[in-house]
DNA sequence: TTGAAAGCGTTACCAT
DNA sequence: ATGGTAACGCTTTCAA
């Protein structure tokens, strides 16, 4: 529209040196009122920079993943990157496949939080060997890549010491699958403080099944159901949680006189149910800053491997009786 | 590598005549095993077609929000494309400024489910003038574009006969900004079941404040603390529903023998309250597809302006008094 | 101070 | 049947 060079107007737009400030001026005027904006795709098809990162996680519609993303996606602002949420449904197959969709997008990077189906790693050594940065949170995994999480083995170690304290002598576990780290170590965490206090470790009382509504609630009546049932109840999932505590009250037993249950969840769903659940809360607003960080440092050439615990804290509430020490 | 011409690549990978039989097999195999996939940033450039869309939610770490999103995506990915989902704050600031980052990257199409500041349109204008799709959701407003929202007159007229039914004569409302059409219908069906019952409106009864859980909270103290106070709630939004219940419960008021509260919420959120509320179920698996839906349709050149209803329906569980009737 | 051209990956069109 | 080239929007390097 000037009858100039295009070279001209990029200098002049940047700002860089080599451009009369008469010609400066026309320029930036023109582009203000023609409401120019550099268009990225041009600059990503040139650079690779798209200054987008992809997220993963087993369940957007699920509260505790939610506001992780809520948080990645704040940090991720804030330094300029745009976020491409995706949802695995908490398998496998479709964990591969937001991959290798986000990789086709270009993203600079993927913070993933792993399906509880993951127990092997080709689709993460992958990215690997394409040197496409990437960070588990949250669900990770015994490789050697980037990490956060939260201080599952203390924070389980803590709820279960809380009810022993409270004199429940058979402790329930509930979790996820067997080979999954998040339950790994939330069940170490438990055993440990059985181990502790001396309290013999009952095998029947642990159940570690899927993550999922119907069956947090099946793997609860059966343990309610058996002979010697359990006094208390770790469960280890915000899901597996809600499902035993309505498996509980549907049951018609009362909580905690009949039986302690300490879920891992929200202030605010805690603060729905009633009695209010005594939980172990976890600082998702941390967890979520430090997973963009971790990413944005990969992204600028830092190759150091760090593993980040997040401390998670136990709130106690009415569903578990106090101790009397 | 085959030292042939570009073009011949792509018209054997896009299964176009003019290739050798010899030739094309070789290309494709080369390219399998190369592990090639087009560059999608390259295809954006030359034909601007991205294959993304936006959706700017108030809160993405509120279920509600969270699950109409994750309904949108299932059906964007359904359809070849991704979803840029980013987060308003609730704020007209942070709308305008997600719309902007969006078109930036060049997304074929937005969903919108507007913050409870929006009241001024301005913005959503200069995306018509630029001929850009969008598709408002869940928090709709009266201006000419596709909507997708629920049944909100009818919903809450429902539910206030329900508690009118239960024997209910004081009924407050609690809802979100006097000028939000998501308020302003629900309080539009409360209204219209308390003439047909021939029930005396009392302003003081109504509160429509701002959507957080500390002003749900206050409002319903103060409601609570009226000379004559409420003998029930209809709560008009998730946010609400939550502190609503918590004040009530908190105060030591028992639901729902001195007072009854319906809310607008998910199963599983019910089902963790004790009593479990009596709730509003929207449909947000088909808020969501036909949001991308409409969408999709737009962005494939239909400009007809669609404005869908979902049906909601009322969930009768324990928080309100059975009718007589 | 300004202009010209290459290059990012792809496809469509035209020439060979 | 295959090759060459322009075009998408932008920046960078080199030349004028």
């Amino acid at each position: 529209m000037l009858g100039i060079n295009v070279s001209t107007v990029s200098r002049a737009l940047k700002g860089l040196a080599g451009v009369s400030p008469d010609l400066r001026q026309k320029i930036t005027q023109l582009a203000e009122k023609q409401g120019y904006h550099p268009n990225p795709l041009a600059m990503s098809l040139r650079y690779n920079i798209t200054h987008t990162i992809g997220i993963i996680v087993p369940d957007i519609s699920f509260n505790h993943y939610a506001q992780i993303v809520k948080w990645i996606e704040a940090e991720a602002r804030m330094n300029g990157y745009m976020c491409i949420v995706t949802d695995s449904g908490d398998k496998l197959i479709g964990e591969t496949d937001c991959i290798q969709r986000l990789l086709n997008l270009h993203v600079e990077g993927i913070a993933i939080c792993l399906s509880q189906e993951t127990v092997e790693y080709a689709h993460l050594e992958r990215l690997k060997d394409k040197h496409i940065p990437f960070v588990l949170f949250d669900r990770v995994a015994n490789i050697d890549c980037p990490t956060i999480s939260s201080n599952d083995v203390e924070s389980a170690r803590q709820a279960t010491l809380h009810l022993i304290d409270g004199g429940a002598r058979r402790i329930a576990f509930l979790g996820g699958p067997n080979r999954m780290k998040q339950t790994i170590d939330r069940k170490h965490g438990y055993l440990e403080a059985l181990r502790e206090r001396r309290i013999n470790i009952k095998k029947k009382l642990v159940k570690c099944g899927h993550v999922s509504f119907n069956s947090g609630l099946s793997d609860t009546l059966d343990l309610l159901g058996q002979q010697d049932p359990p006094d208390a109840i770790l469960t280890c999932h915000g899901m597996l949680s809600i499902s035993a505590f309505q498996a509980i009250i549907g049951k018609g037993l009362r909580i905690p006189e009949d039986i302690s249950i300490i879920g891992f969840m929200s202030d605010w769903v805690s603060g729905m149910s009633y009695p209010r659940m005594t939980f172990v809360k976890q600082n998702l607003k941390e967890v979520g800053r430090k997973t963009f960080e971790l990413l944005y440092n990969q992204i600028n050439g830092d190759d150091t491997i760090r593993n980040i615990t997040i401390d998670a804290r136990l709130n106690i509430r009415e569903s578990t009786r106090k101790g009397e020490r």
